[in-house]
DNA sequence: TCTTCTTA
């Protein structure tokens, strides 16, 4: 067998740890890493006997990699080397060599915070950077500063970018090794622009499959997308020799299966997949690697401490990783559906799950181990503030943390368990009631892959009841049913009976399934939802949600949501959710309603409404009319209403109109009075409507309101009077008619007079202390507008001449003097000789 | 119409 590159480096390593401390590893793929480095410690003298412990993110992986050193050394796992994974543990008091998955490590350190017999700790896949493994490591930095100097940590990295980690470290050498992968050649192919890029990935592949040998690994975002790509292969017809395999994680594992294996009549497989095969899965025969680009994460919104999927560009390095998948047996080609421009701006990483998860479990761990504030520890990246303060709030409402953030017993119980919080409260509450049981096939449920594939023709089914009683149906029958992912199904329940084994409980009554709603009302209090109607809730957190489809569940007044996928600016997605009944909200969440007493503005009423309501979160329980409601609230509540609805609301009288205009003429000659505008009103209701509003209850009422007298109010007795001088509502013009001043437009108030009722006057009357000539509007006797101006004086020199001569004309019998400025006004068809 | 993992 040919010599390993990891061979080579190996010395140094050993160099390097025998001197104490720790070191990072650099390994590109195949350098063997995995399986050479535990064995080359064992015999360290300064083990003095302790084991050697390395952490994998997945339990398939911490397997495989015991089974294969075992057979190195002509072994089982549990020799010399074994593995220890949540529900399955291979081990001995021979082992040296423990694989483990990166929890397990949590869970060590936890109880045995020294880790006295363990000599050294090999953090491998590092550059995953799951949330566990970063915890991991800063918990046993602490381990090594605080208790164990001699404790040595070796972090393992397929990707360069070593620095930051060897800094955590202490300056911690680092070593690199080359790997060793037959040669890909990288092709970009962007889809030609208004190509879907489903349709494009379909002609690739199949162009691909023409011209290269060996098996088509197809990168794509989820689910959708593949079946997607498979139809559009399927319409274009699939060579003989060649047979599609989508490949996911929700597929049956048969499915899986299929894909993953050698097709038994030897076709080359087409496999369309999602990220699950870049790292999880691999894929032997692969020598076509087609990758659209995109990837689906799940993020999780601090704001409704809800979770959501993301699509999104792929990083730099998930490229290279997918690109390397077709060079594992032989040379190959990875098609790269972008740009080089678009290649040059893809992110480096995929981000941390640190920057983008839910922080309930690290809170917990966090403060099980004692801290207070996780700014002391070591991080890569610490743990974001937001996300870190929701997860303390969820703890303290779970009852496992106080509110300066210490553990309670209850907490340390939670963590003991190794579920989400949520989950671990409801397995505690669950055992009080005797529902243990039940607690634990809902919590398998949840943690595990759903079990059902809707049937054809079936419709949504979100009612997490419909997988107990499949579960039920399996333990009682041994039926799975159809639709049903077996594989999936007995993972449930070997998970279930773990869970419920670990609970020092004497209580299993027999299921009682109608509780499964109130159960996951114990961990997720924020979830319980209230109908809307249509299949729509509201949810104790304020969120609003909704059920994907018509189901019976729709026609539930109260449920719980356990799983649920947010999605911004519209209603959340309901996946699963199970019933609860009102009398069991109140019984068992009776600490969290309050009663209070609300007045609003309802607009449906047009008026103010004030209700006694019984409240959980945002939800409320039951509402009756409160008898006397306090004035003040009532008052404030009108506010509100003419808040919403605007100014409009009140009875603008012609003089209200009227006066509200001149007043604005005034303040925008001199900024010392009010701002009449409605922003400017809205804003300083409290001030000059507030005190009217007493007795009244509706729009019928304010409507009732004299603004005149309101508004001469607010601006005092001294402004008013100085008003009708400044300002007047009407004007004598030199026929003795008082003609009312129109101020619509209060930067141009407006006179509108007939032409002949001006005779003799000289110059345009101003207003607003002289500032303002008001524009006239000369009428005919007809009251038809003849000419504006805001200039009189012109007007009869230039204008009147032409104007006259016009209107002669059209009214002879009128009087149309060639002296206007001499003659006598007049409002009727001639001047009246006196 | 839901990406992938995980807790002695």
């Amino acid at each position: 067998m040919n010599e390993l590159p990891i061979q080579r480096v190996l010395p140094e390593l050993l160099d390097r740890l025998r001197r104490g401390g720790s070191a990072v590893l650099v390994a590109e793929p195949g350098a063997g890493k995995t399986t050479q480095v535990p064995l080359a410690f064992i015999h360290e003298e300064w083990l003095s006997g302790r084991k050697i412990v390395m952490l994998e993110p997945r339990r398939l992986a911490a397997r495989s990699a015991a089974e294969y050193m075992s057979r190195m050394l002509g072994e089982q796992p549990g020799g010399t080397v074994g593995y220890r994974v949540r529900m399955d543990s291979r081990t001995s008091r021979a082992t040296k060599i423990e694989v483990v998955t990166e929890g397990i490590l949590t869970r060590m350190l936890q109880s045995d915070p020294g880790l006295e017999d363990v000599g050294m700790i090999i953090f491998d896949e590092f550059h995953e950077r799951n949330l566990q493994g970063d915890l991991g490591l800063a918990l046993a930095l602490e381990a090594k500063a605080a208790l164990r100097e001699d404790l040595r940590i070796l972090v393992m990295s397929a990707t360069l970018e070593a620095e930051p980690v060897a800094a955590l470290l202490g300056n911690a050498p680092v070593v690199n090794c080359p790997g060793r992968q037959f040669p890909v050649e990288t092709v970009y192919r962007p889809p030609a622009a208004g190509t879907p890029l489903e349709k494009h990935m379909a002609a690739v592949i199949r162009e691909a499959s023409a011209s290269h040998p060996g098996d088509v690994l197809a990168f794509l975002p989820g689910r959708g997308e593949i079946r997607r790509v498979q139809a559009e292969l399927e319409s274009g017809g699939i060579p003989a020799d060649c047979v599609v395999r989508p490949l996911y994680g929700q597929l049956p594992q048969k499915e899986q299966e299929a894909a993953v294996l050698p097709d038994p009549q030897g076709r080359r497989k087409w496999i369309l997949a999602t990220s699950i095969a870049e790292t999880s899965l691999t894929i032997d025969g692969v020598r076509i690697v087609v990758d659209c680009g995109y990837m689906r994460t799940q993020l999780f919104s601090a704001r409704t401490g809800m979770p959501y999927l993301a699509t999104d560009r792929v990083s730099r390095a998930s490229a290279d990783q997918r690109r390397g998948r077709a060079g594992r047996t032989a040379p190959g080609i990875a098609y790269r559906l972008w740009s080089h421009e678009v290649q040059n701006h893809l992110r480096s990483r995929n981000t941390p799950e640190m920057l983008q998860t839910d922080l309930a479990p690290l809170a917990l761990e966090l403060a099980a181990w004692g801290v207070q504030d996780p700014r002391d520890m070591l991080w890569l990246d610490p743990p974001p503030e937001n996300a870190y303060e929701r997860g303390k709030e969820l703890l303290q409402r779970l009852g496992a943390a106080r509110p300066d953030g210490s553990v309670t017993e209850k907490g340390r119980k939670m963590a003991e368990l190794g579920l989400h919080p949520r989950l671990s409260a409801m397995m505690l509450q669950a055992e009080e009631m005797g529902q243990s049981g039940l607690a634990a096939v809902l919590a398998a449920v949840l943690q595990e892959r759903d079990i059902f594939r809707a049937g054809p023709g079936a419709g949504p089914d979100s009612d997490i009841r419909s997988r107990v009683q499949a579960v039920n149906r399996w333990e009682q029958q041994g039926v799975a049913g159809s639709h049903i992912d077996e594989a999936a199904l007995k993972r449930i329940v070997q998970e279930s009976r773990y869970m419920q084994k670990r609970l020092d409980t004497n209580s299993a009554g027999a299921w009682q399934i109608e509780k499964s709603g109130l159960l996951l009302s114990f961990a997720y209090p924020d979830r319980i939802g209230q109908s809307r109607g249509g299949g729509k809730f509201l949810l104790t957190s304020g969120r609003g949600v909704e059920l994907p489809g018509e189901q019976p569940l729709s026609r539930e007044a109260y449920v719980t949501v356990a799983a649920v996928d947010d999605r911004k600016g519209a209603e959340g997605k309901i996946l699963l959710a199970a019933p609860v009944s009102l009398e069991d909200l109140r019984r068992h969440h009776g600490d969290d309603i309050t009663e209070e007493t609300t007045v609003e503005w309802d607009p449906s009423l047009g008026g103010v409404k004030s209700r006694h309501q019984l409240r959980l979160g945002a939800i409320v329980l039951r509402e009756s009319p409160a008898a006397e409601p306090p004035a003040e609230a009532v008052a404030q509540a009108l506010l509100d209403g003419i808040r919403a609805e605007g100014l409009g609301i009140l009875a603008w009288t012609k003089q209200a109109v009227q006066l509200r205009q001149r007043l604005q003429l005034m303040h925008e000659a001199d900024p010392d009075w009010p701002d009449m505008g409605d922003e400017a009103l809205l804003e300083h209701l409290e001030e000059w409507l507030l005190p009217y509003l007493y007795g009244i209850k509706s729009r019928s009422g304010l409507q009732k309101l004299q603004l005149v007298p309101i508004l001469e109010q607010m601006v005092g007795w001294d402004k008013k009077s100085r008003l009708d001088q400044e300002a007047p509502t009407h004007i004598t013009v030199p026929s003795g008619s008082k003609i009312a001043v129109d101020y619509s437009n209060p930067k141009q108030p407006v006179l509108a007079v007939k032409l002949q009722e001006m005779f003799g006057l000289h110059e345009t009357p101003k207003i607003c202390f002289g500032k303002i000539p008001l524009t006239i509007h000369l009428l005919s006797p007809a009251q038809r507008p003849v000419q504006i101006t805001s200039d009189l004086a012109s007007f009869w020199k230039h204008g009147y001449f032409e104007v006259k001569k016009d209107l002669k004309g059209r009214y002879p019998k009128h009087y149309w003097p060639d002296d206007p400025l001499e003659a006598i006004p007049t409002r009727r068809t001639r001047p009246h000789p006196q």
